[in-house]
RNA sequence: GCCGGAGUGGCGGAAUCGGUAGACGCAGUGGACUCAAAAUCCACCGCCCUUAAAAGCGUGCGGGUUCGAGUCCCGCCUCCGGCACCA
């Protein structure tokens, strides 16, 4: 494990013997100190100390100002720090119609057991946001909550026998207390628990609501079924078509289940993305293709003494290259014809084994049998056989689809594989000469000209039509003749909420002894999901738990079923943003919630792309439509947080890899610096390096944040998290990179107690300047402008550390030239504590009291602006390139003309080298950038 | 399979509107301080050829557009996220 522990705590203090360390002032000892008398005291502060760490309880919130120690000490800066926030109450929010809202919002966690990594990086960037555009003057909400029902906890009843709602308690108990520990500015007096009735009977009542619109509703739907243990499994429960538990093949199964009618509002959520220019075009993109639009034909094949077939095509004007038909297995034309065809039954069999998910029919083999059975072609009247298929799934679509060998891929793999004919009906409209079709090898996917259509129909000609003209010809011509109409179709289906789960939302519905179903009546509700209860095997407890299941029906009396499944645990989270907005109110949400929605900053993981994210803006139209929220979006602007990876580091024993956490691994370098090894701390003997994947604990590679706030404090975590890679990408954990951070507060700590124990801080004077000062000045404020940019508008939380850095280099380099000089470091230190804070909120509080000011909330004294007069420079450096190349730099006003530009140009010793003897054929000039002279021989 | 990303020194990354490739940090090398170590400070640090200077090469691969391409276009390769019951 990481080594523990915080350093000596020497009684060493800034004023007390490390001044002559302090190497700016001590080579220009003569300047200071400034005989003026002192701001506030500054010489009492330092006689004062903090008391001993773990004894801070009794000091924290009596004591006035903090001290600063020489040694910095994390624990004790932290702690003080997030009791004044506490002791304040400073991150509680009320509606403020003065002040600009602004509501952050990070994705709220599962509470499994405790923090990872992904979240710290997740709520640092929310942090940092909240924290600057407080800083910015604005009223800043920053809630928090427990996304808490789910299938880990059932997993964690089964395996130690506790009940889920203990172990989900605790859990977030315990990681409310490590939250808070990272100092993150919420505003925990909004705080939602989404397994608690307070929460979930709004969610009852809105569903109830929904149902009475005509948004919910019944239909059935497949699952996967575990025979052994009589249970439903979610995806992930089933590895290579069994059972994860029982390890039994895994059955198709068909449930009635209940749905929300997403498809409702397929049209909005597809045209509101283009209302949304905060969200990442790659979320956009991913949400426009889930929602699939598509224009084209549902086209009637009749078959004989059956109802027609319907198809859904986008490629109509392929039709007359249709060469068979396939069906999903389940398809009742199917099931027929297995009566008396054994392969075919054979065949529906083992589909019913096959797995549901979309990834694993796209990449199965495609395989079909044939039904024995034709459809009549609606256009040339020709007979097409019918295949079942183990690519189509009854439910998504018709449950049939038309085949087109010569024009779709899919379809021409089919044919060649059963000896199906492949037709071409298509070619390349004239200019796509590039163009190469050769049926034998693959298929002709390209909308071109329709050719070879054969003998039509009268007023049906086809040939020489391209895509949109075929379409239309054949869409008219079908539906005159009732074979066919126009259809705009969605991929999007709708929502199935349903899940044969204990630990979830109970679905508001009873069952009368028709069978129909009614929702629970307003005033019975919240229908209560029992606690405290023991599992039974891996069954639902309240499935065979006659007090939760039997009551009556409200309108007769009679005897009446409660519905047993309970909520799919993105319904809770498609609301909770907005009952943060209304804590404590009796309805689902209240007035409040108009003021604080939308969100200004949503901020999670890119793998809530499509699915959270679409839920999420499908139930906020919903509510609007209810009247329960005003906007059309739940958010305005989103960030997508990459996902944070680690090395792994491996033993083979028996041909199994077992994981060993590189926390347990010392590394081995070359003089280059290259990893050429590395060998287990315990026994000091070589272990292989595998490749660095996402933080796991299958691969052994995770980090607890505890251990490092443990070993380096919290502002060390944050700092590196939101330092090591812009938050869109991936973040690479690096225990070298910690230290870094580490070191750079220590450095930024001791830097500021050597200034300050450089005595008083003279006025500053802009007429007193030294030419030093102003580069200082100019570099600082060239800094402000930078940061404010970088956490203001782009994100790059990175490169606003890395200008902190470079300015801090600077300053280390800065020397005292004239009487203002130290008016010009207290400038930037103050800035640089403002800068940092949003990262590094505890060290900064410490630190602005170090600088002269009272305990207070640094939020509230605004982040720095930049002086334009302080940007002003009398020379730049311009870049001189030769064909391109870079050859030399000249130094010149800023604003010179091109005519002042070429003068310098060419009299620069190592451009004129360059263009000796040649001829100058052009000149480019880039004002105040670059000139670049083209020459030839 | 489909949809969306990413690929730059030994490593994480920077280059914000097509204009100086490698900011900042890590690792490494050399030095200072120390009895010594740690910590800290200073210097160096893409590749190649060099005493040096200068030149050449260089942003996953192959083409293209441009005075100029990490950035734009076309075609590939590899890795990652998602694919509807993990959250």
């Amino acid at each position: 494990m990481w080594e523990r522990g915080w350093g000596s705590p020497l009684p060493c203090f800034w004023g007390e013997g490390m001044g002559e360390r302090a190497h700016w002032n001590s080579r220009n000892a003569s300047l200071s100190p400034d005989p003026s008398p002192l701001k506030h005291g500054r010489g009492e502060r330092y006689r004062r100390t903090l008391p001993a760490s773990g004894n801070l309880a009794g000091f924290v919130g009596r004591q006035p100002l903090s001290p600063m120690q020489a040694i910095y000490d994390p624990r004790a800066i932290e702690q003080s720090a997030q009791d004044f926030w506490e002791r304040t109450r400073a991150f509680e929010v009320t509606e403020n119609p003065d002040k600009e809202k602004f509501y952050c919002l990070c994705m709220l966690p599962y509470p499994s057991g405790a923090l990872h990594m992904g979240h710290v990086r997740n709520y640092t960037i929310g942090d940092v946001v909240a924290r600057y555009q407080r800083m910015q003057g604005k009223n800043v909400l920053q809630p928090m909550g427990w996304d808490a029902f789910g299938l880990p906890a059932e997993n964690a009843a089964i395996a130690r026998n506790v009940p889920p709602a203990q172990w989900t308690y605790a859990n977030i108990a315990n990681m409310k207390r490590q939250l808070k520990a990272l100092g993150f500015a919420y505003d925990w007096s909004r705080e939602v628990t989404t397994c608690t009735p307070a929460y979930y009977r709004h969610e009852q009542k809105f569903f109830t609501e929904l149902f009475e619109k005509g948004l919910v509703y019944r239909k059935n739907s497949v699952v996967n079924f575990d025979p052994v243990d009589q249970t439903v499994l979610a995806n992930e429960q089933v590895v290579d078509g069994r059972g994860w538990r029982s390890g039994a093949i895994v059955e198709r199964r068909e449930i009635p289940q209940w749905f929300f009618r997403i498809t409702d509002y397929a049209d909005e959520l597809l045209n509101k993305l283009d209302e949304l220019p905060g969200w990442p075009d790659s979320v956009k993109t991913m949400q426009r293709n889930w929602i699939g639009r598509s224009e084209g034909l549902e086209i009637q094949f009749d078959v004989a003494g059956h109802a027609p077939l319907t198809v859904y095509t986008t490629r109509p004007d392929t039709l007359l290259g249709v060469t068979f038909l396939s069906v999903a297995a389940e398809h009742p034309l199917a099931r027929e014809a297995a009566a008396h065809n054994a392969e075919l039954a054979a065949f529906i069999e083992q589909c019913a084994h096959a797995a549901v998910t979309e990834a694993a029919l796209e990449t199965t083999e495609k395989r079909g049998v044939a039904l024995g059975m034709d459809a009549l072609h609606p256009v040339s009247g020709e007979r097409v056989p019918i295949y079942a298929a183990n690519f189509v799934l009854m439910g998504y679509g018709t449950g049939a689809v038309m085949a087109v060998p010569g024009h779709d891929q899919r379809d021409w793999e089919f044919a060649t594989k059963y000896g199906l004919p492949i037709r071409q009906v298509i070619a390349p409209a004239a200019g796509r000469t590039t163009d190469v079709v050769d049926l034998s090898k693959s298929a002709y996917t390209e909308k071109g000209v329709n050719v070879d259509s054969g003998a039509l129909p009268t007023g049906l000609e086809l040939d020489g039509k391209d895509y949109a003209s075929s379409f239309n010809a054949l869409a008219d011509w079908l539906a005159a003749r009732g074979k066919g109409q126009r259809k705009v179709n969605f991929r999007l289906r709708d929502w199935g909420v349903s899940r044969q789960r204990f630990w979830g939302c109970p679905i508001p519905m009873i069952y009368r002894e028709d069978g129909t179903a009614m929702p629970v009546p307003a005033g019975q509700l919240p229908v209560v999901l029992p606690e405290d209860v023991r599992f039974q095997g891996v069954a639902s407890p309240i499935k065979s738990m006659p007090s939760f299941i039997e009551t009556t029906d409200p309108e007769t009396g009679r005897p009446a079923k409660r519905e047993t499944d309970t909520f799919d645990t993105f319904v809770e989270s498609s609301w909770y943003y907005a009952r943060y907005c209304s804590p404590g109110a009796e309805t689902m949400l209240d007035e409040r919630a108009n003021h604080w929605l939308p969100v200004d900053l949503y901020i999670g993981g890119i793998e809530h792309a499509v699915m959270h994210l679409l839920y999420f803006r499908f139930w906020h139209k919903a509510m609007r439509d209810c009247g329960y929220v005003q906007s059309d979006e739940p958010a305005t602007n989103l960030l997508c947080q990459g996902m944070v990876v680690a090395e792994t580091f491996y033993r083979e024993v028996d041909g199994k890899k077992d994981w060993i956490n590189p926390a347990d691994v010392d590394v081995e370098r070359d003089s280059h610096g290259r990893m050429i090894g590395a060998h287990l701390k315990a026994d000091g003997l070589p272990v292989t390096i595998g490749p660095v994947e996402k933080m796991s604990k299958s691969k052994n590679n995770g980090v607890d944040p505890q251990a490092l706030i443990d070993t380096y404090g919290a502002d060390t975590v944050r700092l590196f998290s939101m330092f090591a890679s812009p938050p869109d990408q991936q973040l690479e954990w690096s225990q070298s990179g910690v230290e870094g951070m580490s070191r750079f507060l220590k450095r930024i700590w001791r830097m500021v107690g050597e200034f300050v124990a450089g005595g008083a801080v003279p006025a500053f004077d802009a007429a007193l300047l030294s030419a030093a000062d102003r580069t200082l000045r100019t570099r600082l404020h060239e800094t402000i402008e930078g940061v404010n940019r970088d956490i203001g508008t782009r994100y790059t939380f990175n490169t606003a550390i890395a200008k902190v850095m470079e300015l801090s280099n600077h300053i280390s380099k800065f020397e005292l030239t004239g009487p203002v000089s130290r008016a010009v470091l207290q400038e930037a230190w103050e800035a640089i504590v403002l800068m940092l804070n949003p990262i590094t909120p505890h060290t900064c509080h410490a630190l602005w009291q170090a600088l002269g000011h009272g305990e207070e909330l640094i939020e509230d004294r605004g982040f720095p602006k930049t002086d334009p007069a302080a940007l002003v420079k009398d020379l730049i450096t311009l870049v001189v390139q030769v064909n391109g190349k870079l050859r030399g730099r000249v130094e010149i006003a800023p604003g010179s003309t091109e005519e002042a530009v070429r003068t310098a140009a060419f009299a620069n010793v190592d451009v004129a080298r360059n263009i000796e003897g040649k001829q100058v054929r052009k000149f480019v000039w880039v004002p105040d950038k670059l000139v670049n002279i083209v020459v030839s021989d």
